[in-house]
Parts: structure tokens; sequence; C-alpha cells
DNA sequence: CACACGATTGTCT
DNA sequence: GACAATCGTGTGT
């Protein structure tokens, strides 16, 4: 849920990912540093990075203080401010607003500036428990876009939900078995 | 200080 | 399927 001057968003989270600190993939494998700071810190803090020189992504801190593992938020079933969304995105087809790591946080307006801030703190973003993925329909794959650890599987999703991101590319062109 | 690369996306072929 | 965009971060000299 995010709540921002310009209106609300709610969404159902659809896919994510785990990373913790003994994982080459994790950006708190090499230790704290100044950018990985908050993914030491306590969880339920939001931790958000800025790659490819133009996107930004939002991770949940899930471990103890000290320990550098997170959540990637990785895709949205969108449910209320689709119409902002659609905006900030410059594009309207709902499942193309949250689907990806940037495209969510772009759609919810998430940039570094957030990095850092406590989800449980206010009512301007935080998660809270909603419909839950039905039976047989949790899916479970490698992560997306590695080049190491291939072997973990720690991306989660809903099965055949039209809201998640594209499945790993180097597996094939279909979707990873569930 | 120099440099290679990335937890991605959009567009084009 | 291939590739450009675009720059902070981490590593090495």
């Amino acid at each position: 849920m995010r709540r921002a001057p310009e209106g609300l968003l709610a969404g159902r989270i659809v896919e994510c990912e785990a990373y913790q600190q003994d994982d080459p993939a994790s950006h708190s494998y090499r230790g704290r540093t100044r950018r990985t700071e908050v993914m030491f810190g306590p969880a339920g803090f939001l931790y958000v990075y800025f790659t490819y020189g133009m996107h930004f992504c939002m991770n949940v801190v899930t471990g103890d203080v000290g320990e550098g593992s997170a959540v990637l938020l990785r895709a949205v079933e969108p449910l209320a401010g689709l119409d902002l969304m659609a905006r900030r995105r410059a594009r309207s087809d709902p499942r193309l607003l949250c689907a990806g790591p940037a495209r969510l946080s772009q759609a919810y307006g998430v940039t570094g500036a957030e990095n850092g801030l406590d989800l449980a703190a206010g009512d301007d973003l935080f998660v809270s428990r909603g419909r839950p993925v039905g039976d047989g329909r949790a899916g479970i794959s490698a992560r997306v876009g590695l080049s190491v650890a291939r072997e973990r599987q720690w991306r989660f999703f809903e099965v055949g939900s039209p809201f998640v991101s594209r499945g790993p590319r180097l597996t094939g062109s279909g979707w990873p078995r569930s």
C-alpha cells in the first residue's frame, strides 16, 4: 500500500525473491557498504537500490540487525490507483504497470529518497496481509537476471498470474516449472 | 583515478 | 533474440 500526495495505490504481491548474506548474488555478500547499509539494519525497513543507470528496485529487509538479508519485490497485481500508476509508467496496460522490480518502483513512485524508510512506522508505504496465493498456485524458480547462484530456487510467484514478470531468460522461453 | 558491470527495461529485427 | 540507455558501486592500480 502506498499513500502519496498524488494519490492512493494498492496492489497484491505476486512475485518476489529472497537474498541473504551467505549468497553470492546478494548485494550484502561482500559485507556492509554505504549502499547496503539498510540491508544490515532491522527487519521491516525498505532497501532501495539504483541500477543500470536508470532503475530503482525495492526490497523489504528481513533479517536480524547485522545480518544483511532482504526480499526483492518483483511484481504486484494492481488493485487501486491504476490511473496514477499508468501516468507514472506512461503505459496503460495493467499487466505492464508493476510486472518487474523497476516497473513496480516506478509505478509506486519509489526512488532512492525512500531508501531506509520504516515500513512499520506510518501509512505512507507498508505491506499488509491480503488475499493469499491459492493452493497449488505457488511457483518456485531460480531468481531472474543473475549470473551466479542459479542453483538457489529463491524466486516465488503466483503461477498463471498475468501480473508477474517474465521468467528466467536463460532457461528458455516458457515458464519455469512450479 | 580508471574501469567493468549490474537483482532492468523498451525498442527494433 | 539482440542491443542500447546510462551511472552508481565496488574493485584494483
